[in-house]
DNA sequence: CTAAAACCAACCTAAGTGGTAGGTAATACA
DNA sequence: TGTATTACCTACCACTTAGGTTGGTTTTAG
């Protein structure tokens, strides 16, 4: 399976934050139970989506999260590739990949490279707003 | 990563075989050493792919495996799904996936079936006579 | 009889998946 | 000032998969 839970539901995150967007910080306990999803889970996917300024969070009371963006400004293709780390369909491909030395000879590679070029096509075709 | 070097080897010892289409059996340990993985690897490898009938083994001396078909009859399409499984890239969508009872209003599910739809349309046109 | 080949089963290590548990720090509100 | 609520952080854990290795047995040509 190429994509994880953990893709999956940061997707599902962000689509329930786009679907409150403007209405300002949301809290993941209420987007945990919307989504059926453990609240202590998606508190461990979240952070490289706050790090990478996807989304903004505020503590205490009356905090949660919100989206720093209006929703058609996000790619499904950058929150999947953020975290699931890549979406590279094998692994000399994958942007922390050792050169293979077989990479000139390879009669394969143009194969895999040009169906990582069409992933990466898909998912950036796509947008928050488009699952409003 | 989605394919793993299962179909990956599968795949090169396909093309191995395509190119010596017509030679007869081709010992295994050849194609080993051509394609630089190891032989007890591959021996594990193969079985599917023999059981399905798309190769077929000789034992003995002057034995080996051939293809049964000419080449352009192998979709790669085929060899993936035979050694990795499947091409899905979500679980839900997997050929012995459990029925998800959010399918009926998952707002993700349409983007990802419409992605294997993509996987497996891709890797179906291309065929091993292409790699000749 | 011997070498070469497919075929077969058990085992192994490391990493990844999908979480849970148990906190600490910041903030609003009474 | 205290309490509830929230994000944020770290450690742990069971299970599965990846990517093999080891050590055979059977079949067959010469």
């Amino acid at each position: 399976m190429m994509i994880s839970t953990k893709g999956r539901y940061a997707l599902r995150v962000m689509i329930d934050l786009a679907q409150n967007y403007g209405n300002g910080f949301v809290p993941m306990k209420e987007v945990a139970k919307r989504q059926n999803v453990s609240l202590k889970y998606l508190e461990r996917i979240l952070p490289v989506l706050t790090k990478n300024k996807l989304i903004e969070g505020l503590q205490g009371k009356g905090g949660g999260y919100r989206l720093t963006l209006a929703p058609d400004r996000y790619r499904v293709g950058d929150i999947l590739r953020l975290t699931e780390g890549d979406l590279a369909p094998v692994a000399c491909l994958g942007c922390d990949a050792d050169v293979c030395e077989r990479a000139a000879t390879c009669k394969t590679l143009p194969m895999w490279s040009e169906f990582y070029k069409l992933t990466n096509a898909y998912f950036d075709g796509i947008s928050l707003s488009d699952f409003l």
